[in-house]
DNA sequence: GCCAACGTTGGC
DNA sequence: GCCAACGTTGGC
């Protein structure tokens, strides 16, 4: 299983908007970028992601689970554009910031911090674990 | 609200 | 195929 990192803003797509849709979860659609496309063409059923908002909150909110593989994007004709559906699965208990990630060392490499434009990113498997355990999940 | 960083576009 | 101009993103 690979992971991932999904930004959105609470404006546009909320977290809350995301756990009403349920089980069937929502096409993550909209997006317009290469190199976040090719992300999500990489990402298989199952991969879990972080839920990120940018803007005004800067923070890791929940785990959400990809639960449709890349297929054409239904917001556009343009057909350069795929996008996957994804679930919300569980808040963290602890959002977990983007200055609490700037400041732990072992998360200087994360795509978020390096290059924070970037609206779909992949998390190594160590970034996850460490944030999970930040934002008081699992063990 | 500003501006730096980045990606995309289009003229040559 | 280069690169200047432009638009967008997102942290501050």
């Amino acid at each position: 299983m690979r992971y991932w990192l999904f930004k959105s803003e609470t404006s546009t797509w909320s977290w809350e908007q995301q756990v009403a849709k349920g089980e069937a979860g929502e096409e993550w659609d909209g997006v317009r970028n290469y190199q976040a496309r090719n992300f999500m063409r990489e990402m298989s059923l199952g991969d879990r992601g972080f839920f990120y908002l940018s803007q005004k909150d800067k923070k890791i909110v929940g785990i959400v689970e990809v639960c449709a593989e890349a297929h054409p994007d239904s917001t556009t004709d343009d057909d350069r554009w795929d996008c996957v559906d994804i679930k919300a699965i569980e808040p963290l208990p602890k959002h977990v910031t983007l200055d609490q990630i700037k400041t732990e060392p072992k998360l200087a490499e994360m795509v978020l911090v390096k290059n924070s434009r970037l609206s779909v990113q992949p998390v190594t498997e160590a970034e996850w674990a460490l944030i999970c355990a930040m934002g008081g999940l699992g063990g």
